[in-house]
DNA sequence: CCTTAAAGTGTATTGTACTGCACTTTAAAT
DNA sequence: ATTTAAAGTGCAGTACAATACACTTTAAGG
């Protein structure tokens, strides 16, 4: 997975929850400056910051076995 | 995801390949140190590192809509 | 037992993720 | 062109991930 594909599924998805970047800093917890860096693909985010936003926006991570 | 499927998927995957820590550690380019912490289960990994193991391995990293 | 390979741990250093604050840019509506 | 909401950026401080080095523990064979 790469980090542009991680930051797309994250924004188009908070898009289409129709919540901004400062609710979904508000609802994760995470500094609002910290999702405005990663949504704009300048970050290396950590799990812990990966799984917290995802979660709250109904997606999870998964491992697959790659083809 | 929590981090301890990650850790123990990665252990198993790694030792089903048969190859140890430090081999490990020499195909990712990942200090040696990095990958016994994250193994066993002291540390919260960025994307980056997570995504380098994982690749070696043959695995990778995917997003689920939550059930 | 003793040996040995692999895994785990303690500590110090370096780099960087995370953060708040302030400011700029973008885009849409009027 | 102005207004306004949302997104993006620069900077500085704090927290902690990544790392090397040295050491300990574990487990399997002999």
């Amino acid at each position: 997975m790469h980090i542009s594909y991680l930051t797309n599924t994250i924004k188009t998805r908070r898009k289409s929850l129709e919540i901004n970047q400062e609710q979904l800093s508000d609802l994760t917890d995470i500094g609002l400056r910290t999702i405005k860096g990663l949504e704009s693909g300048k970050s290396n985010p950590t799990l812990k910051t990966i799984s917290t936003i995802l979660d709250v926006l109904g997606l999870e991570l998964t491992i697959k076995t790659k083809k």
